[in-house]
DNA sequence: TCCCGATTGTGATATAAGGCACACACTACT
DNA sequence: AGTAGTGTGTGCCTTATATCACAATCGGGA
């Protein structure tokens, strides 16, 4: 179970092994707020300044950023650009990402349409569907293809990450199918509680489930 | 800071104290299990086969349960129906919720349109923007007003959970907006790191964070 | 009625995550 | 060059979360 692990902090190179996913989930938001200070001109920054940005105590964003190596100057702080660009390549930001949506109803249009993935480097390069009355229309200039031609598709346009959006009765059938096809990443809209092997990572997207935990303080 | 705390186990009534955020969290995972199960018609369920289904340990399953009382039959497991009504009710959800968009853009028109919240329980009754040409548009019945009147409103439709859908430098001024109104909820669609009083429950909904921290496992 | 197999609820234990606090390193100023 | 001030990196401790494992309890069949 368990792997006996040395913490290699060696300063270069990536990581060794065994970061915690609460640490990784952590980064993006390092790199935006960081994107964010250098946008506005600023080029130095302390573990306690990014804390009180981002509500967390410094020694955690200091530990945090200890697992892949030393950025920090004592007595300065980090170098914005320098620590942004290290984030970036070390969350594998620094290059671009297809990924493929699958399920063209009213959600997976929307997502089509969202243009808040391409900024950051996620390309939308293929649309599936079972439905053959969408297959051959098109959403923004993407064609939707038929569920089956997806293996084929994620070879040729070296598609990484695949959005579900389909009905909940679907959706596992469909994540197969995407990790059959060869996919490495999942971005699950669909309200269930999938399963993919442990190579195949899966995040879900549900804003109903977070409303519902919500209420709990509510009813006070 | 932490209050020396006594779990109190009684089987009825509402929590006394502490009950963990995570534990929270996962309720509203077993209401929908139990659902599906119930319309498939079992009537009762053991929490190695819940464990199963959501692929968690037994043993959580019955502690996160046991916060909240005895819900089970020794040799026999839980009553389905017993059960879901149990947690829904914990939850706040044996109730309907009034909720609010603010930012009716692109996102907020397909939020305000997402089918998937009514049937859940929550209403989204008002709609708010800040920009002249679209305030007294409608999207699907739903009127946008000025969000000068979003106090007024959350008054006089006891509007209990506030969506925001704002661009990121927006966003925190609307939230502090929120909160000053008397919301009780926010759900952030907007990326940014918003703060709110401790009395403020928010979460986030952030598919590019999602996607960004999912590229690290995939850079391999 | 009594016993047997099943499954709960929970104290005790193990593991994971977070925070403290300080030695060490770096800069700037005299 | 020496010294004061600042802020990192990290060992150690605390807190939170998950799991184990077993006594207590239930229902059913002999």
């Amino acid at each position: 179970m368990a792997t006996g692990s040395i913490q290699t902090t060696h300063s270069n190179g990536s990581d060794d092994v065994d970061v915690p996913d609460v640490v990784v989930e952590r980064l993006p938001l390092y790199v935006r707020v960081l994107t964010a200070l250098a946008a506005s001109g600023i080029d130095m920054v302390s573990s306690e300044q990014l804390g009180d940005q981002l509500h967390m105590t410094p020694a955690q964003i200091r530990k945090d950023l200890s697992y892949f190596g030393r950025f920090g100057k004592q007595g300065r702080g980090y170098n914005v650009a320098a620590l942004v660009n290290k984030l970036k390549a070390i969350l594998g930001l620094d290059r671009s990402w297809n990924a493929c949506i699958v399920g063209m109803g009213r959600l997976g249009r929307a997502i089509a349409s969202y243009p808040g993935f391409a900024p950051e480097g996620f390309k939308i390069v293929a649309a599936f569907d079972t439905d053959q009355s969408l297959i051959g229309t098109s959403v923004d200039n993407l064609p939707v293809r038929s569920l089956s031609h997806i293996r084929q598709a994620v070879e040729e346009d070296d598609i990484a990450i695949g959005i579900v959006a389909v009905p909940a009765v679907a959706a596992q059938s469909v994540i197969d199918a995407l990790v059959d096809a060869g996919i490495g990443a999942i971005l699950n809209y669909a309200p269930v509680t999938a399963h993919t092997p442990d190579h195949v990572k899966i995040k879900n997207i549900d804003p109903v489930m977070s409303l519902q935990s919500m209420t709990y303080y509510l009813k006070s």
